[in-house]
RNA sequence: CGCGGGGUGGAGCAGUCUGGUAGCUCGUUGGGCUCAUAACCCAAAGGUCGCAGGUUCAAAUCCUGUCCCCGCAA
């Protein structure tokens, strides 16, 4: 640790799963954490059991300590980290705003690995930000913290393409080790001294906004390309949800579709089954070809299978 | 003890309240037909109704126990 004059000893703030590689690579990296800070452990889960966050179990299962404070204004909390005297704090989707006091505890100050091209997509769903926007690329992004979120100056940014009907669990799987590693690279240059900031350019500025249930709502209005978009940003939550006959469904998986001639009927009209696909009419005159969904208590159907059981006839109506 | 739905031929479902012939939409196989549709027509095969016990003249259906699957809850 001697040989580390800025990034020895480090604090590691972080909650939900996608934090967990990140915190591995630092281990890796020989900068294992003096303290891990999560959100406080919440009922989850089937069957309604406390479950700790998933960096909080990781922590523990490398025996490091674990401070899950209610807010970052406790002073029992601010205590500890005082007494820890950290080098650098480091920030993976930890889920609470820093206050100053804390920003300027770490003797070098605080580093945030975001999961978006900075500035684009600020806030608390960057991964899904991008897939809403049918963007083909996205990326990672290390920055240092400031007041304002996600405003600081970049240190490292790494471009990453988004696959062909990538979702976002299967993006923040894939994103998550390639910000881990540029985390580690991001305070190996740190400790050399030779990283350059740079501030972001503000005509670029977006923000996504943290993701709700109610954002899963199928809207037929929308083109069937908006409707794919949300698929891949909403899977694997939200969902995006919709009602056939009064009960809701789940549209679990579907693309866009050609259509041979004008199609007919309102927005959620069902159009027939095509190529195993059940075809929505959706905005602008776009088809929506629903392949998998699912009823509440059900399991996830092939859209035949649905069509088939439910005797789907053509001209009724999802809404 | 968080709330809730479900296990019925190969798939998806109905039937269970109000016990009494195993049903529907598909798939499969054989035959026919068609320019054509999720094609169409005819025929056939395929089910210990999750498992165990109980009640009953009789249980998919009612009672008890048990295993498994899934939805909500961030």
């Amino acid at each position: 640790m001697a040989g580390r004059s800025r990034t020895g000893k480090v604090v590691f703030f972080g909650t939900p799963e996608i934090a967990v590689p990140p915190l591995d690579a630092l281990v890796e990296s020989g900068r294992r954490p003096a303290l891990v800070v999560t959100q406080t452990a919440k009922p989850a889960g089937r069957g309604q059991g406390v479950q700790e966050p998933p960096v909080a179990a990781r922590a523990r299962e490398l025996g490091i300590e674990v401070a899950q404070p209610a807010t970052l204004k406790e002073e029992a909390f601010l205590a500890r980290l005082e007494e820890t005297a950290p080098d650098v704090a480091v920030v993976v989707a930890y889920g609470k705003i820093f206050p100053p006091p804390l920003l300027e505890l770490p003797r070098h100050g605080c580093v945030n690995l975001h999961l978006s091209l900075l500035p684009r997509y600020r806030g608390a769903a960057p991964i899904q930000a991008a897939l809403l926007h049918g963007d083909k690329k996205t990326g990672v992004t290390t920055m240092r913290m400031e007041e304002e979120l996600d405003a600081g100056p970049i240190l490292l940014q790494e471009e990453v393409p988004i696959r062909l009907h990538e979702t976002a669990g299967e993006l923040a799987e894939r994103l998550a080790p390639i910000g881990a590693a540029l985390l580690v690279e991001t305070l190996d240059q740190l400790d050399r001294g030779k990283l350059k900031e740079r501030r972001q350019r503000d005509e670029s500025v977006s923000y996504a906004r943290r993701i709700e249930k109610s954002d899963g709502r199928a809207d037929w209005a929308l083109s069937a390309e908006e409707l794919y978009n949300r698929v891949r940003a909403f899977d694997p939550w939200p969902g995006v949800s919709s009602h056939f006959r009064n009960r809701p469904v789940k549209i679990v998986w579907g693309v866009p579709m050609d259509w041979e001639d004008a199609p007919m009927g309102g927005t959620g009209t069902f159009l027939g089954l095509r190529q195993g696909r059940i075809a929505v009419l959706a905005g602008d005159s776009t088809v929506f070809g629903i392949e998998e969904l699912q009823r509440p208590g059900k399991k996830v159907l092939r859209a035949s299978d649905f069509a088939n059981g439910e005797r789907m006839r053509v001209g009724e109506r999802f809404a």
